[in-house]
DNA sequence: CCGCAGATCTGTAATTCCCG
DNA sequence: CGGGAATTACAGATCTGCGG
């Protein structure tokens, strides 16, 4: 695991990376709370069969904003690498923002991932490591640490350095899990395991359903706006409407201009009448498909 | 602390269901 | 088929969670 101070030695690493096809990348930052964060470490992983962390670079780069131009330069803008992070936009923050190419992201990654399949409190990167790495229980307590400070304990160079082992084990699983092709999908199957947890699934639901508005209804009633984790908020809002023959008084009066448009629904039609062919009507035309379930008996197979 | 992509909430319009 | 009720779709406002 080379944590790596010289700017020749980071120079060397930086080249060595333009070769890879992924990387997978995490950052820390010193002074996070602050308005002038800097960046302390760029950690990059090219092989992610890599569980221990032997193979991770540890870029030094705090006030080195050469190097990190350089690293932007000969990799984050070049399409050709795939760079993997956990929650990219934050650390693209540092390096090179919207000019940075082929970016993948796991924490968006994860949130596709529907909740029976990854059941988690929350999609931290520690947290889905623990649970789809198969790593133990992972120690947080650096995340808040201070990286703007030399030199960085071995106990923080090695949190880094497992940050970008995690990752690559995280995204590697998720892929596994990622959206099925609707081509190749066995209709069937997918209708009989419907069928299979309709009627649990309706019993949750409804139970589910009614809880919530009880709550709600007994929240209100009971002036009881926070308890057990359930809070009760409320909040108002105001619309501003103006009759359309005042809008249009003021607006030709005044020479105003006010490119917008109506939509006509089908009430608005309807009272138009033969106006309608009188108008140059904008038509936007969409189609949206929905899956109609009918209720189903219990077949039995004959023989 | 902070930016911001998504989720969630909420009101309204559109569409479908249902009953005589 | 009419017409009201129920369901679905959509859009704008607001909230949440992630990184260090």
């Amino acid at each position: 695991m080379p944590y790596l101070i010289k700017d020749t030695d980071i120079r060397a690493a930086i080249a060595n990376c333009t070769q890879a096809k992924t990387l997978w990348l995490d950052t820390e930052v010193a002074d996070y709370q602050t308005d002038k964060p800097r960046l302390s470490l760029i950690q990059v992983l090219e092989d992610a069969s890599d569980r221990k962390g032997d193979r991770v670079f540890i870029l030094d780069v705090l006030e080195k904003p050469k190097l990190v131009a350089e690293f932007i330069a000969e990799i984050m803008v070049n399409p050709a690498i795939e760079k993997v992070f956990h929650n990219a936009q934050y650390d693209l923050n540092f390096l090179g923002k919207k000019k940075a190419k082929n970016i993948t992201c796991t924490l968006e990654l994860a949130r596709k991932i529907p909740y029976y399949l990854v059941p988690l409190p929350n999609f931290q990167l520690k947290t889905l490591a623990e649970h789809l790495g198969d790593f133990p229980s992972i120690d947080k307590t650096e995340q808040r640490g201070n990286w703007g400070y030399r030199p960085l304990t071995p106990n923080q160079i090695d949190y880094a350095k497992m940050d970008a082992v995690y990752l690559a084990q995280v995204h590697q699983r998720l892929l596994q899990l990622a959206y099925p092709d609707p081509a190749a999908e066995d209709i069937e199957a997918l209708t009989l395991r419907y069928r299979q947890i309709e009627d649990r699934w309706q019993q949750l639901d409804t139970e589910v359903q009614q809880l919530k508005e009880r709550l709600k209804a007994a929240m209100q009633a009971q002036n009881c706006s926070q308890i057990n984790g359930f809070r009760l908020s409320s909040q108002t809002r105001t619309t501003k409407k103006v009759a359309f023959k005042h809008l249009v008084r003021v607006t030709q009066a005044l020479g105003f201009d006010l490119d917008l448009s109506v939509q006509l629904t089908k009430e608005i039609q309807q009272k138009l009448g033969n106006l309608m062919t009188e108008l140059p009507i904008d038509e936007e035309i969409s189609t949206s498909w929905r899956l109609l379930i009918e209720e189903w008996e219990e077949q039995e197979i004959p023989f």
